[in-house]
DNA sequence: TTTGCTTATCTTTTT
DNA sequence: GATAAGCAAA
């Protein structure tokens, strides 16, 4: 008995939305504006072939981040009261990964492969590069980042190194043989010891799908019905992996938008929506035009950004709902005071009953946010940041990881040498002979366990070798957590030793990566997990989920809150420096803007500040971005500087916009996370009483503003208010 | 050979 | 402001 009838699918989609969900075989390319709905078609869809009676395991869905695909095929079991777990559902890397557990021998690779991550392929570039003594004293060589780029982009282009640096690393013409020989080295490497890169995944799959007719027909068979989303940001090899997994059938549907094309630093483009109707003779095209998401006035000011691009879009967006109010333009002095204003509305936003999660502030590049940051620990408002520096990434996350990574694999050179390198008085030479030892031995980890020498650094090398051997015999019985525990043991003096003065918040998030590890059966899970789907920097997800969000417009695609925030829309920041001299980086750093201010339901605002800290420099005098230029001014509403944020016309439009019944203050501390009971009904506010606060230190308060907020001037930090509902304070 | 100190160099975006 | 390279002392 189906949960959902005919009539159901008609009443919650609307008529193009109903024909891309209805239409079940045969290529489908569905151009989806922003905040048209495309998750809910690709939902529906996923709904629709289960009641058609379509064996759940047949179908798959590729997506741009691992928690898309879960979240869609989570709300497609609401729906049709299935079990949609059965439903194969991924990013590509996360698809390619799992049928390269089972295929990689068509590569010439050992199915124990290793995935190394984007840190891994630097510090391996780093070492190759040392070997081949392209660094040392008096060479300057390019940076490991910028190699990693140019290999990649080789890679994914399938050209070799002389083209990439030609067309996009002229400066680098004096390197060209090195880099060329740095390549091959990389590769060979990559082969000997089993290592993957993140690239590899993808094209070693192209690969065995090209070269094997019977894989391709064994994967049409298996997946008849295959749906991709964010299609525009997919890359030549993934578009043909798309064409190779549909031998047979052909019944893909790839869903996207031109204007929110922002990947082409990876080699997206979006000549593949283009090129889809050719390399699917016979493609339906279902275009969304109209906009669930924001209002009116959002949308003329969307529209004016993405009007001026250079490359024709194909449609034009109208707004679905009523009402609205223009996007806010707010002039900063500088990032520290826009960082301020942002944190202060913020407040009144969520003083006044707007969800915390249902906020987000913006911003091109992870170090962007550090000012809001601060800010928002100063009155105490929970916060989870996205992008920029992940916990992976972090040194001690890494060295911890690296004993998981040797007992899996003790040719893995990086992490053994990492491991190392922890002892003291055991440095880099050591370290490479003990690796030459390692690579010739039948038992590596008991090589280590016995090591013969009487260096002040034998005891401590031994050790980890038992631990290893221990690793060992645990893994044997299964006993998966004791491993991980043993693990974060060995390496705790070190995590002293090295970090004097944070390491508690360090043992923090090996303590979170342990609690988070334990789903997992096995450590080579763990690790592939650890590659594909890192986990973010900050408190772990079972604690209180409601939190602003600060996001780089990169990891803010597909997502929207009521109330969005953009940072530093000022030359310098915005577009990025780095973009500035190609027209084609420039016109995606437009589509970045547009893919920004679209997250937008109800209230966007702009920021830019007049004064940017430039690196070392100081502060430098900064023009407004050159996008913002662009949009008519009688398309913004200009908040001014001196009014506070609460008072604001744009404020007053947003609560009658959403229609938000007001909090009073004196409910609000009901429910709300943020200070212990006991702590809260202590303080006396009277002026003059010194408190203590988690961020700022000592200070004494000078106004009671409210029940709720008081200010504070701090010894250092100066005059801050503070809302007593978040921030902890304590009297002293 | 290791380690600690000084100096120069850039800072995008992510699976 | 982090990070890597360079240099000198232990």
């Amino acid at each position: 008995m189906p949960l959902i009838s005919e009539q159901d699918f008609k009443s919650h989609l609307n008529p193009e939305q109903y024909r891309a969900v209805t239409h079940l075989e045969g290529p489908l390319l569905v151009i989806a504006g922003a905040g048209s709905g495309k998750t809910r078609t690709l939902v529906y869809r996923v709904a629709r072939l289960i009641m058609e009676g379509i064996p759940p395991e047949s179908i798959l869905l590729l997506t741009f981040t691992r928690k898309a695909a879960s979240g869609m095929l989570q709300r497609a079991a609401e729906i049709t009261g299935h079990a949609c777990s059965q439903v194969a559902g991924g990013t590509f890397h996360s698809f390619a990964h799992r049928m390269l557990r089972t295929h990689a021998h068509l590569a010439g690779y050992s199915p124990n492969f290793t995935i190394m991550d984007a840190g891994d392929t630097r510090d391996l570039l780093h070492l190759l590069a040392r070997e081949m003594k392209f660094t040392g004293p008096g060479k300057r060589f390019p940076r490991k980042a910028t190699l990693a780029a140019i290999i990649s982009k080789a890679e994914n282009a399938s050209k070799p190194i002389e083209d990439i640096i030609q067309r996009y690393y002229q400066h680098l013409s004096r390197d060209m043989k090195s880099i060329t020989m740095l390549h091959h080295a990389y590769t060979r490497y990559k082969k000997k010891h089993g290592l993957m890169d993140y690239d590899d995944l993808l094209l070693r799959w192209r690969d065995i799908l090209l070269d094997n007719p019977r894989v391709r027909q064994e994967m049409g068979a298996r997946y008849q019905f295959i749906m991709v989303d964010e299609y525009q940001d997919t890359n030549p090899a993934q578009a043909e992996i798309v064409r190779l997994m549909a031998t047979g059938h052909e019944n893909v549907m790839v869903v996207g938008d031109d204007a929110q094309s922002i990947y082409s630093f990876r080699g997206a483009t979006i000549n593949n929506i283009l090129d889809f109707p050719h390399l699917f003779p016979g493609t339906t095209i279902i275009k969304l035009e109209k906009n669930y998401r924001s209002t009116q006035p959002n949308l003329d000011c969307t529209n004016a950004i993405i009007a001026n691009a250079s490359q024709k879009f194909s449609k034009r967006l109208t707004a679905h709902r009523k009402g609205g109010v223009p996007p806010a333009l707010y002039q900063a002095r500088d990032e520290n005071e826009q960082a301020a204003f942002v944190a202060d509305h913020i407040a009144s936003l969520i003083d006044n009953g707007t969800e915390p999660h249902e906020i987000a502030a913006l911003f091109r590049a992870g170090f962007h946010s550090f000012a809001l940051e601060t800010e928002l620990n100063a009155r105490g408002i929970p916060f989870e940041k996205r992008g920029g520096m992940r916990l992976i990434e972090s040194a001690h996350i890494k060295d911890f990881i690296s004993v998981l990574r040797i007992s899996q694999n003790p040719l893995d050179r990086l992490s053994l040498e990492r491991a190392l390198l922890l002892i003291p008085h055991l440095g880099i030479k050591t370290a490479g002979k003990i690796f030459a030892e390692v690579v010739k031995s039948s038992d590596p980890h008991r090589l280590l366990a016995k090591y013969p020498s009487r260096a002040r650094w034998a005891e401590k090398l031994q050790e980890l070798g038992k631990l290893l051997l221990e690793i060992n015999d645990l893994a044997s019985h299964g006993k998966f957590r004791k491993i991980l525990d043993m693990a974060e043991k060995w390496y705790r003096p070190f995590l002293q030793a090295n970090y004097i003065d944070d390491f508690p918040k360090r043992q923090q998030d090996i303590s979170q990566l342990i609690a988070m590890s334990s789903k997992y059966g096995t450590i080579q899970e763990l690790l592939d997990e650890l590659a594909l789907d890192p986990p973010e920097k900050g408190p772990d997800d079972s604690s209180n989920r409601k939190r602003v969000v600060l996001s780089t417009i990169h990891s803010a695609k597909g997502l929207e809150w009521k109330a969005v925030y953009i940072l530093s829309m000022a030359e310098g920041r915005f577009p990025s420096p780095a973009s500035q001299n190609s027209i084609d980086e420039l016109e995606e750093e437009r589509r970045l803007f547009y893919v920004a201010a679209t997250r937008a339901k109800d209230y966007l605002c702009l920021c830019y500040p007049m004064f940017i800290n430039m690196a070392g420099a100081g502060l430098a005098p900064a023009e407004p971005c050159r996008f913002l230029k662009e949009i008519p001014s009688s398309l913004l509403h200009q908040i001014d500087p001196a009014s506070h944020p609460l008072n604001t016309h744009a404020e007053q439009g947003f609560e009658a916009c959403t229609k938000t019944p007001a909090v009073t203050s004196k409910n609000s501390s009901q429910g709300s996370g943020g200070l212990e009971p006991d702590q809260q009904g202590d303080i006396p506010l009277a002026p003059g009483t010194r408190v203590r606060h988690s961020t700022f230190g000592r200070g004494k308060i000078i106004q009671k503003i409210s029940t709720e907020k008081v200010k504070v001037l701090f010894e250092v930090g100066g005059i801050k208010t503070l809302h007593l509902k978040y921030a902890k304070l304590c009297v002293i």
